[in-house]
DNA sequence: GTCATTTAAGATATTAATATCTTAATTTAG
DNA sequence: CTAAATTAAGATATTAATATCTTAAATGAC
């Protein structure tokens, strides 16, 4: 996958704020129940979020976080970014050549390295709102579907 | 990644089976030390493959393996295939919502879709032949280059 | 100020992938 | 036939990702 697990946990999470950010917190354990994410787990995942300002996070009584700025403004890549890091300086080859590099490259290289941009420009364009929007729809539709 | 590092293994012993198909039967322990891959793991690999037709094995003094069609005929998803498994029937949603299906998907998943297909056309017609080749005219422009 | 609630943080457990080690089976040279 | 060479197979070890458990710190209700 293009993504860890945790990642995915962590989009997922992301995905609830925007979707409730009429609410001004959201439990961890909230989140944890509805996605079905251990909640040990997903505090972590969303300590390393806050730590990358994606969410900010209020402890004690009536405690939650919530979204650090607008759905809008939060692509998928920086979600996964903060999660598993950010890319390899040096892109490895995809057959683990160590003669490979991009002037003398495998015969995949070049082939690999346009896809990976697609996936890069894919999870860039991608907006936490848009994706919040249109899962709800599909919800919808889904309902609709099924009556 | 797009396969398991089990896999790329796999395809750079079937790479090295191919630049060197002229000897009749190649030493697990050879390409083990070309590609500075531990011995019994890839023999481990290499009995995969074996099981898989992609190669065949002799066991015994004068032992070895080598492929077990001519180098054009093996595509490099072949070897993954058998490395990693056939991918799972049903694709599961990119950010794993249980609502996300062909029908009513999710907002990554149309566009994952196209870049899921684009992989599976790369490494489908990519064969051992051709990657064997390029990859020894890369070598020599690299030396070439070197001087 | 005390207590319940909630996130923070770190220790430990489980699992799957990768790696290593050991022994068995097979083949051929001599 | 015997011994050496080589793959087959299975047991064990290591590592990284994922998951769980425990304790600490912060906050607000009362």
């Amino acid at each position: 996958m293009i993504y860890s697990k945790s990642a995915e946990y962590a989009i997922q999470a992301m995905i609830y704020l925007a979707e409730h950010h009429a609410e001004p917190k959201t439990m961890v354990s909230k989140i944890s129940a509805e996605y079905d994410i251990p909640v040990h787990f997903l505090s972590k995942l969303v300590q390393t979020l806050a730590k990358h300002h994606l969410i900010k996070s209020f402890r004690g009584r009536n405690g939650g976080i919530r979204l650090n700025k607008p759905a809008r403004d939060v692509r998928v890549i920086d979600i996964v970014y903060a999660i598993d890091g950010p890319p390899p300086e040096t892109e490895m080859c995809v057959i683990g050549l160590d003669e490979c590099t991009d002037n003398v490259a495998c015969p995949l290289h070049n082939n690999w390295k346009i896809i990976k941009e697609n996936i890069r420009v894919l999870l860039g364009h991608e907006n936490l709102e848009h994706l919040a929007e249109e899962i709800i729809k599909k919800r919808e539709e889904l309902r609709a579907e099924s009556l």
